[in-house]
DNA sequence: CGAACGACCTGCAGGC
DNA sequence: TGCCTGCAGGTCGTTC
């Protein structure tokens, strides 16, 4: 489901409702993520209060009085703010309760997310080789492109590898190489400097305005309080396979690169 | 080291 | 209506 703007609208959403409340318990209804719940969180978390809620990557991180609540979505997980009284749903696997009115509900069909403690954040081995993050100045043209030179898979496995560079996922890879104007199924290292440097462009314009509208919602991304994204009318070539090119009418085409849906217009990207 | 691929799950759309 | 297949926003671990 999500991609770095839909994490990062649902942290922004969380935000003005659980910064510098204490949690006052955990109830773990199913702990199969894709790594187990640790039952301790039900009773280490208790009486702490939720400091900050940042982001790295597609991970949320709760910084909370002792240590750090860390959570990813996945490709179904969602959370939202509810009375903690709420009528429970199929696949609501985790309530953090802070009041009667506000309780942080964790729910994912596919289990392919996350919820772990840690007090190490800088030494998490989920966390400690991840690649800069988009939209700072770490990301530049020079460091995809020499980053580039050993690599030899196509360009878009390149840029969702979240080593080299993290939340880009097939949705933005799509379109950031639209309109970058680069084939996806381009070698890594035949790219050259310059066209990296459009590349990094295009992925901080792509991923800014998507945050700004709230995300994608394609099938169910919602935001932390049950809404959709608006970013979908926005895309260019992701999921609109034999539709014509915005900008030349050719017929918009779909491959499979890495496993993945690889949708973009024969003319435009070379 | 890098690349390819299977694995983890449920839900849904489409074909028959 | 039901069964079967394939596909879905992620990414880790294994193997070569």
């Amino acid at each position: 489901m999500p991609e770095l703007p839909e994490v990062e609208t649902v942290r922004r959403g969380l935000v003005p409702y659980l910064k510098h409340q204490v949690i006052k318990r955990v109830i773990i209804r199913e702990h199969r993520l894709r790594w187990p719940i640790p039952p301790t969180l039900a009773t280490i978390l208790p009486h702490q209060q939720v400091q900050e809620i940042n982001r790295r990557g597609k991970y949320l991180l709760f910084q909370c009085t002792e240590g750090y609540l860390l959570i990813h979505l996945g490709m179904s997980g969602s959370l939202r703010v509810l009375p903690a009284r709420a009528t429970v749903q199929k696949h609501d696997h985790l309530d953090i309760v802070f009041t009667p009115q506000i309780c942080l509900r964790y729910n994912d069909p596919r289990r392919f997310g996350c919820v772990l403690w840690t007090t190490d954040i800088l030494n998490h081995p989920l966390l400690n080789s991840l690649g800069p993050e988009p939209l700072t100045a770490e990301l530049t043209g020079k460091y995809l492109y020499q980053l580039a030179q050993r690599r030899q898979t196509a360009v878009k496995n390149y840029i969702m590898d979240s080593h080299v560079v993290v939340g880009v996922g097939n949705i933005y890879a799509n379109e950031t190489l639209f309109l970058a104007g680069i084939h996806p199924a381009t070698i890594a290292h035949e790219i050259s400097r310059k066209r990296y440097q459009r590349l990094v462009e295009k992925i901080q314009q792509v991923l800014t305005v998507a945050i700004e509208m709230g995300g994608t919602t394609l099938r169910d991304f919602t935001n932390s309080e049950g809404g959709p994204g608006n970013f979908k009318s926005w895309l260019k070539v992701y999921d609109r396979v034999g539709e014509p090119c915005v900008q030349c009418g050719s017929t918009i085409q779909l491959m499979k690169i890495g496993q993945r849906a690889s949708y973009f217009c024969p003319q435009c990207q070379r």
